[in-house]
DNA sequence: GCTATTGTGAACCTAACGGTACAGAATGCA
DNA sequence: TGCATTCTGTACCGTTAGGTTCACAATAGC
């Protein structure tokens, strides 16, 4: 039939993610996207329809992603280490890519409430299904129901807390510190 | 000499501020902002330089008065009785109000990292201002000088985290559980 | 090698942004 | 009443945003 694509699709992806990622749907201009894709204008949209509809995609990515990111240690550690490594990798992965820009839920929650609210819903969605992981290896490790969704529901007020936190630029160790101090509450809780 | 100033320089503050709380910088059109203060450009210009300007303006009176309602709270109650009434008084008058719109240091703090760095640096900065309050208070309440400061760095986070959840129409009764677990464990880790 | 098909780069479009210029209206003072 | 001062509404400006168009280049099938 006809010539197939030029540009590397999965690639180019990853380099817009990171872009939504750090800088937010709106400070992120098509021009932007374009330089880091390294693709022109019209690829980019009879690839990907328009800006928000990529935004999407790219916020669902980066959910998927972390999810599975989840649900593979739980099934390599014992839960609330899993969870715990979870965070703390977090971190490292973090620092060592000098990419310390939170969770993207949390950053497109925060950017579209009130302003894109269907955006914002989609990334709290999301953040749902990862309070139901939470909660499922907190049930795991021998909470009951009722313990393991308000633990979970704590769990995920923490993360939403240390990602906010994490973008203030403070002393690393104080977050290390904070993740060592929840998980020390969270294994008291449990039994 | 001339004439004075046509409009209500506060409450036309006041109404600005409150599009800044809901929508964030970015989103916040100069024409939301004139229409909403019922003034024309000229005279916006004339009063308060220019957006950014502007901006940073309401960020600080944001951050003054809510440090202000802190320090109040302060002298009337006893210490941790004053911070759990912080937190608890805002969701209640958030609800009242129809202003859900969380914390506006955590949503410049998301908004500006890695796009408007000093913004974001002034929303950190008078976060730190309000966790030397919280350390204050638990250190009224009797906590050693270490414990207090590690406690104030977990309500820091508690804020930043519940102030992400509240723009997550989530049901309201969640977060006032949040706030009551959260505070039996401060009020266990003083003693 | 010819052609139908499809991806691509560059020029272009409209709308909206933040910000400025300026004429005129409203005041205080003589 | 007249003048100097200053605040305000409107028109305007350059820039940049997201999005479209279209001619051309590159391929696969014959």
């Amino acid at each position: 039939m006809a010539r197939p694509l030029e540009f590397d699709r999965p690639q180019a992806v990853n380099r817009a993610l990171a872009l939504f990622w750090r800088q937010g749907y709106q400070a992120t201009t098509l021009a932007d996207l374009l330089q880091a894709m390294g693709i022109g204008r019209s690829s980019f949209y009879a690839a990907f329809t328009d800006k928000r509809t990529f935004f999407i995609e790219c916020l669902d990515l980066w959910a998927a992603r972390t999810l599975d990111l989840l649900e593979r240690a739980r099934t390599e550690r014992p839960p609330v280490d899993a969870l715990q490594d979870f965070f703390q990798r977090s971190f490292v992965v973090a620092r060592s890519a000098k990419a310390n820009w939170g969770c993207m839920l949390v950053n497109t929650v925060l950017e579209m409430a009130g302003v894109d609210d269907d955006l914002a819903a989609r990334a709290s969605h999301h953040l749902g299904d990862m309070q139901r992981i939470f909660q499922a290896c907190l049930q795991d490790a021998g909470a009951t129901p009722a313990r393991a969704e308000e633990l979970a529901a704590m769990l995920m007020l923490f993360n939403e807390g240390i990602r906010v936190s994490s973008r203030r630029r403070l002393p690393e160790a104080q977050h290390l510190q904070s993740i060592a101090t929840t998980f020390r509450l969270i294994r008291g809780a449990i039994a």
